[in-house]
DNA sequence: TAACATTTGTGATGTTTGTCACACGTTAGA
DNA sequence: TCTAACGTGTGACAAACATCACAAATGTTA
């Protein structure tokens, strides 16, 4: 499991043994099971993941109780409630198991005390925060200018892999239609 | 003009005399008038923007030629076409000016550099970039669990003036929705 | 100030999407 | 292996929204 962070780390930012290690104690690693939340709405003290394997989704429930997938989390990513994370407040929104996931955790205060202490890691989450801000401006353009129908092809041609792992409702969801104008649209 | 950005990055970060010029000289003052392009789709070698008065509106032109705006932009913001300016890639999206308006703005190389440079400026930058993440957090929040008269009520709530600075074609475009629906809405 | 372009509201109509209801197959756990 | 929960498709209908057309008000410029 070191070894997949430190090779994620190091497509960005090259790391001496000691500065991995002393990367590596400011998080800490965990495993969830398929179902089990690692962010519950209304939590305190907001960490931020890395995952090594599994697939998680970040949801939000209006007021009528309805979910809805703000983002997907595979391999490789990075993920949280960035709002309660950043801004040190309750989490509005919950992360949860698709499947059993592995991930490295960081708490807000450690994620300052890492980039206070290795510059390296504060220009490689500068560039992390970067590729997330530009993910996030992609799926904005996709709610301006696309119909669910045309959000779904997109989906479908950049993240064919969803489609064997994410049954078709939480689909629905994250492209912002009924689960059964989805069906509608993909038969 | 030099006070306004020194005090905007000095609500994050505290710098010397020489360390503000230091900063300075990686940027670039600009004036543009109304309707004038910071920003045309197609261009190379995008700038980012921190604006210190006026307003400006980030577009996306889809295949039909109709526009969607992605993001307004005013005083006291950092806006640009952020994929094109990360990847150093070719403009997707335009940046025009609903006002008169002045700038400060950056390279990617001088952008690079600065962070090198002066270390306090990257912790500064990822700040930014992280509150920049969170805003389109928001914005996706919006289109999955609002009406298109939910958002626009929240609108109304979040920024007032831009009712008085706007006009309707605009926020509807802004919103997602046709100008018609946007006129039967605020009815 | 006259001529023209822009902005806005509103009716009529069609399309897209949501909601509710139900059937049926699959999966997971006792 | 039986049973309950879950996942999926589909019909009928309602609601939301887009599009087209037009008129009135407002702004802009020669």
């Amino acid at each position: 499991m070191h070894q997949k962070l430190r090779e994620h780390i190091e497509k960005i930012i090259l790391l001496t043994d000691d500065e991995f290690s002393l990367v590596l104690s400011h998080f800490n690693s965990r495993s969830f099971k398929k179902k089990e939340f690692l962010i519950d709405k209304g939590d305190t003290n907001i960490d931020c993941y890395y995952i090594v394997s599994g697939l998680l989704k970040l949801i939000y429930e209006d007021e009528n109780g309805n979910e809805h997938i703000v983002s997907f989390a595979m391999e490789d990513w990075w993920e949280s409630d960035f709002i309660a994370f950043f801004t040190q407040t309750n989490a509005t929104m919950s992360l949860q198991c698709i499947e059993d996931t592995d991930v490295f955790c960081i708490s807000i205060e450690n994620y300052q005390k890492l980039c206070a202490v290795l510059q390296k890691m504060e220009h490689f989450l500068l560039k992390k925060s970067n590729s997330g801000h530009i993910a996030s401006q992609r799926r904005i353009l996709s709610f301006l200018t696309s119909s669910a129908k045309d959000r779904y092809d997109l989906l479908l041609k950049q993240h064919p892999s969803l489609f064997q792992r994410v049954n078709k409702t939480m689909l629905a969801s994250y492209l912002g239609v009924s689960r059964e104008t989805l069906s509608r649209l993909s038969s």
